[in-house]
DNA sequence: TTGAAAGCGCTAACAT
DNA sequence: ATGTTAGCGCTTTCAA
C-alpha cells in the first residue's frame, strides 16, 4: 500500500504489528498514511503465513436459543481481545464437517466446535494440527479441550426433583434416535441418566421414552404418551423447547402440574415467562461460551495438555411441576 | 502441495478450479494425490487474488430470534451453492463496524449487513467497492441492495386490527430512544406509523410511547403505562419480545385481552404457544434471508443496478387481542 | 532504524 | 495438455 506513501512496506508491516524497530517519527508517518488512505491490512494475505487473529465458531441449529446463549458468551469473552470471532453455521441437514472445513480453510487460529455429530477421531486429527475446543459433548480427547455443562448432575437434579415430589410414572421426551446414539452428547447423557434413575429407584416398569424428530412432532409424542396405558404423571424433557411443546399439550387438555408435571433443560429465557413458568435446569450458557474462548486462547497461546471444564447446573423450580394428584392429601 | 506428489502446481490449481485444460488422466492423478494427502486449498491464499467463495453476514443481537430466523433462511439459500456463509457477530455494545470490517478483511466476496447503526454514507462507500445487501432497513441507496419487510404495511395491519376491534387508547411499546432515531430502521418506522395512525384517526390525545432499553425494562414500562392516568386498553409492541413482556405484566394483574390487548411483531415461534397466544405480524424472516443471499449472488455475478426487495407481512390473530371491555355488549 | 528481497500458497498468463 | 513463471499482499530475514 503505502509504498505509494513514501515508506517501505516493511515499515508498514512493523507498525501494524507493533513490532520492534520503528522510530516514533516513522511510526507517525506511517500511521498518518494509513489513516489517509483508509488502509486495511488483508487478513487473508497475512494468514497465509502467520496468525489470522480469527477464531472460528462452528454452530449448527442457529435458531436454538441455548446455543445462541453460548455463542453470546463467547462473543462477550472475545470482545476485549485482538481476536475476531467468526461463526460458520452448519447446514441443517448436516453433511459432515463442511462448516468446520470452511473455518480451517480460512486459516482461523483456533476453533470452537459444537457439532455433536463430528466423529471423535476426525476431531482428534484436526485438533492435532490446530487448537480446538469442543463444546457440549462429554468425550475422551487427546488433543482438544472440552467444555460442557454437567449433564449427569443436571439430569439427576431434574429426576430427583420429580421423584421427591412423589412422581413414579415419569416419561422422558427427547429427540430422534440419531441424537441420542452419539455417546456423550447431551441428549444421550440425559436419556441415560433418566434410564438409570428409573432403574435405580425400582421404577423400571414405568420407563417410557417418547421421541420427536421435529419440534412439531413433540406435541404428537406427548399426546401419545398421555393416551398410552398407564400414562405418566410427569415428563422430563431433554430441553426447554420440547418441554414447552409438552406443556402446550397439557394446557390444551386442561391438565395442571399435579396432573402432569414437566421439567425442561436449559432455562431458556421464555421458560421464565409467567404464562410458561417451566421448571428447568439452568446451566448458564454464556459461561460455557466464555470458557470455550478462554481455553482456546490459552491453547493458541501455547498450552498443549488437555483441559476440561465443566459447569455446574442448578434446578430452577417453577409452576410446571407439583406433587402428583394421587399423592396430594 | 502435490508438487511433492509428482504433478505441477498449475495442474492442481486447474483441477481444483475445474478449469479448462486437464486430461482425464491428469485429473485423476491429481485427485488421488489430493485424497491421499488430505489436501485442502487455502482460502486465505486464494482470496489474495481472486474470489474467496465466502460471503459475510454481519449480525448484531445474536439472541434475537427474528434475526436468527433471517440467518437461517440465508443459510438455507446458500447451502446448494459453492459459497460458504460466514457470520460475524457484532458485539452488543456496538462499537461501529468492527464486525463488518472483519468480513472485509477476510476478503469475503460479498456482504449481507443487518446493522441498523451503520451510517448510510459509510455503507455507500463500502458498497462501491464490493457487493453489499442491506437487510431490515428502509433506505436510499446508490450501491447496495435492500431487502426488508414492509414495516409500514405491517404496522398498519397491527394498528387497524386494534382500531377495528374498537380500541382508542392504544399505546406503543418500543426500545430505547437510540433505536428509533435512525430513520428507516424498523423500530423507527413502526413508531412513525403508530403516531401517524393515531393522529389520522383523531386519537392523538391518546398517544403514549413507552420505552424499554433492556428486556427487563419492558415490564416496568408496561406497569407505568397501566398506572398512568387514562391507561391504554391496547398496546402495539415493536416486537414479540417486548409484547411478551407486556403480556407477562397483564397476566400478572389478571387482565384479559379485553382489558389489555397486545399486538407484537415478528411472529416468533413461541408467540404461537398456547400459553402465550400472541397476536402478531408475520414477515417470514427466512424469506428475507433468502432474498438477501439471492440478491447478493446476483451482484457477485455482475449486476450493478440497485434492487430492492420487500416482503409483505400478514396479520396473525391470536388470543392476546379482543374488543375492549367497554365496547363489548 | 530502515529498506531490499525472498517466500507464504495460490492463480493466471504464457511458453512449451 | 502440461509446466514455468510472475505476481497477489503480507511477514520476515538480512544488509545497509
Amino acid at each position: 500500500m503505502a509504498r505509494t506513501a513514501g515508506v517501505s512496506r516493511a515499515a508498514v508491516s512493523k507498525v501494524i504489528r507493533d513490532a520492534y524497530g520503528v522510530s516514533p517519527e516513522m511510526r507517525s508517518r506511517v500511521e498518518a498514511a494509513i489513516e489517509r488512505l483508509g488502509y486495511r491490512p488483508s487478513v487473508a494475505a497475512r494468514a497465509i503465513r502467520g496468525p489470522s487473529f480469527t477464531i472460528g465458531f462452528e454452530l449448527h441449529e442457529i435458531e436454538n436459543p441455548a446455543l445462541n446463549r453460548i455463542l453470546s458468551g463467547a462473543v462477550a469473552e472475545i470482545a476485549p481481545t485482538d481476536y475476531q470471532l467468526i461463526v460458520a453455521p452448519a447446514v441443517a441437514g448436516g453433511e459432515g464437517h463442511r462448516a468446520i472445513d470452511a473455518l480451517v480453510d480460512l486459516r482461523a487460529d483456533g476453533l470452537v466446535v459444537v457439532a455433536p455429530h463430528a466423529a471423535s477421531d476426525w476431531l482428534e486429527k484436526l485438533a492435532s494440527r490446530m487448537p480446538v475446543v469442543l463444546l457440549s459433548r462429554h468425550d475422551r480427547s487427546e488433543n482438544y479441550d472440552i467444555v460442557t455443562g454437567d449433564d449427569v448432575a443436571g439430569a439427576r437434579l431434574a429426576m430427583h426433583h420429580l421423584i421427591s415430589l412423589g412422581h413414579h410414572r415419569i416419561a422422558h421426551l427427547t429427540r430422534g434416535e440419531e441424537t441420542t446414539t452419539r455417546e456423550g452428547t447431551p441428549p444421550a447423557v440425559r436419556l441415560e441418566v433418566y434410564l438409570d434413575e428409573m432403574t435405580q429407584r425400582g421404577l423400571a416398569r414405568h420407563i417410557k421414552v417418547a421421541r420427536a424428530a421435529t419440534p412439531g412432532d413433540a406435541r404428537r409424542a406427548t399426546s401419545d404418551l398421555l393416551a398410552s396405558a398407564n400414562p405418566p404423571s410427569a415428563i422430563f424433557a431433554m430441553n426447554d423447547d420440547l418441554a414447552m411443546e409438552a406443556l402446550h399439550v397439557a394446557q390444551e387438555r386442561g391438565l395442571s402440574a399435579s396432573d402432569l408435571s414437566i421439567v425442561g433443560y436449559d432455562n431458556v429465557r421464555l421458560a421464565g415467562h409467567r404464562a410458561i413458568s417451566l421448571t428447568t435446569i439452568d446451566q448458564s450458557g454464556d459461561d460455557l461460551g466464555r470458557w470455550a474462548v478462554r481455553l482456546l486462547l490459552e491453547r493458541i497461546d501455547g498450552r498443549t495438555q488437555v483441559k476440561r471444564e465443566t459447569t455446574q447446573p442448578s434446578l430452577i423450580v417453577r409452576n410446571s411441576t407439583d406433587h402428583p394428584r394421587s399423592e396430594q392429601h
